[in-house]
DNA sequence: CATGAATGAGCTTTCATTCAT
DNA sequence: CATGAATGAAAGCTCATTCAT
């Protein structure tokens, strides 16, 4: 196995309210600049604090980058984990799966968009901290679709079609909310108010079977 | 100032030649990196030049960048500036567009990329050059697509939300590329290949008027 | 005011042996990389604790360092202290002496350079740490081998070179030793083993008065 | 003196200077601080520019490190090159080469202290620099002076303490010079000049055959 | 006693940019 | 036109040291 060495430290309370600082502020910075065009110094002090002290919490950059991309994934993954056969209707539940998902850009847009950069940029920085946790979950939920279809439960969908334009489009307006306030200002707040409204039915439209 | 300082010279041939250069390097390093990830060391390196040859033809690192974005959105604009009623079915027009925004994904993912990064970093460079040529075309459109809807030719939906799924899905194949390709390695080409076959019919199912 | 305060403090047992594996810690340390290159981090983490342990025993770097060179320079009296009239013959008063000095090299090698380094680099740490004890010791024996060779009983030689030089030749395996390994590494060992069979004849026959 | 071409070669001529300027500086700093104690802002301050510009001329200080390595082992290997037959007199030859060592180390004091440091920390950093040019050359004069050994033209020695105990003996009036500083003040100059008087007659009676 | 926590100063290096040629 | 040369600013990171616990 290998190591996880770029996890924080044992924490005591003290550590984790720090660290939690320091959280907040790589957040803000690297979902705004990058990677490469974020800066320590500049989440330093916006969390506050000394750049060494900083790097005493966490060893480097990366170290940094990652322990809060790992923290983002796993925030990512709750509501596909929640998708599977309790509710008795497959369509009600993929539309449910997409309520949740829509639910989670709306408050958390800053992973959304941490996550959207670092896939943007090709995942230099952490290939196995993104893939390792999200890849099994994937494919078993692929399957789970994949069994509704033949099944005849939802209409005939590719699942990996269906899956990748579930995320385009729930995440678009936490990703791309830049462009949203530029194009339909006014129409910004109730856009994200509607989402819900417009995608669910789309999708229920999509796989409800004939 | 509304002097527009970030145009390149007017140019000879040979020089146009070693601006294309220069962009086809940029492109790269700016869609991978960002704008602060991105230097131009680098940039003039990939294009055979030393760094003062290419600040000789873009005045500065801003200067470069804006001119790529510029471009790009012109580019971008194409298929949306092609949505109109010369086909006499609104819903195989906007179809139509769909398909036009696919292939255009497909032949640019790097372009599609660096605006992507661009917007998901809140547009800090270009506000202007991104929102001017973009902002008059797209209201139009949006008004059309309205007038569609109030006319029933359409089914009833919020243009805006329209918009904005159909820019998601059709550009999360260049955008989203490098987590397509480590979830799904070798369903990658075929999906690039089936994206239309998938998102045509949902959107034509969607729109169609009952 | 005479203050030495750079001596350790006043130790207990468990004291004196965590002093103990400072000491070794240090010497391995400052005598491969130099007081500047050396970090106290390095040599804390070689010890086996965190460095405000280590500071808790030596108030600086200054002083650590300079309590090593200290001890480091009492070691190194010792055979020049030995050397006397206690045996009637000069020459092979002055052989033994020679022949202790290649001995302590050979134990005392990480000693031999910390010493060696500080000299190189101009002594700047230490002057009075250094020459305090050194001195006088060096020019009794000054003293006494000119007596010798004004007797007649050792050959006519200037007593400055011939201290120098013998100090010179009995360092230099463990001074210089990475040079011998690389130039002759299957002869290292045999050299080191061999260095008083060729040093104590040069001496004698240079010495034995005509 | 012999200068010829005037404006291709003003680029690299300007170089050149830039690079004795900096080689001198580093020399100084080297020197006496060892590789990891010095600093290259020192250097270039030394040397009067700003450390990017001597970053621009040597790309790290390793780089730098390693050119004034190389050359002062050329410098270095020049007495030892001129070690052969061509005086008829092996006993003779081998006190030249003695001579000529000891005139490098008066001339180049920091030049012998560079190559020291790098040594005594147990040639960290440049192996292959260090060892390339000197091994073959060392091996080839050993070689030498072990037929002459074998001809029963010098006495019976190790070539190679010969040649160690010669190197000791030779450089240590500019390696330790701290410490004859130190300890004869007021001799110092005359030790410098007496080295050979003291030393060519003693590898003299060494050497010479009975 | 021992260490977790903190930081100013300094390190090596890269960056965007200017200027003389 | 093109580039060698130069640099202030800022990057990531390490260092010696202090202090509260």
């Amino acid at each position: 196995m290998t190591q996880i060495d770029d996890a924080p430290r044992k924490a005591s309370r003290i550590q984790r309210e720090r660290q939690e600082q320091i959280f907040q502020a790589a957040l803000d910075v690297f979902s705004t600049h990058g990677f490469r065009g974020a800066s320590i110094n500049q989440i330093a002090a916006q969390a506050g604090m000394s750049t060494p002290s900083l790097l005493y919490y966490f060893n480097d950059k990366q170290a940094l980058y990652r322990a809060i991309l790992r923290r983002t994934i796993e925030l990512w993954l709750g509501p596909l984990h929640a998708l599977n056969e309790t509710s008795g209707d497959p369509v009600e539940e993929i539309c449910a799966y997409i309520q949740r998902k829509i639910d989670m850009s709306r408050n958390f847009p800053r992973e959304s968009r941490l996550f959207a950069a670092e896939i943007l940029m090709g995942i230099p920085h952490a290939q196995d901290a993104v893939f390792e946790p999200l890849r099994d979950t994937f494919h078993i939920k692929i399957s789970l679709i994949d069994r509704w279809v033949n099944a005849g439960r939802i209409s005939q969908q590719d699942p990996h079609h269906l899956m990748y334009s579930i995320w385009a489009t729930t995440q678009h307006y936490a990703d791309f909310e830049a462009q949203i306030a530029g194009l339909s200002p006014n129409r910004l707040p109730t856009l994200w108010e509607d989402a819900d409204a417009f995608l669910v039915p789309m999708y229920r439209k999509l796989l409800t079977p004939t």
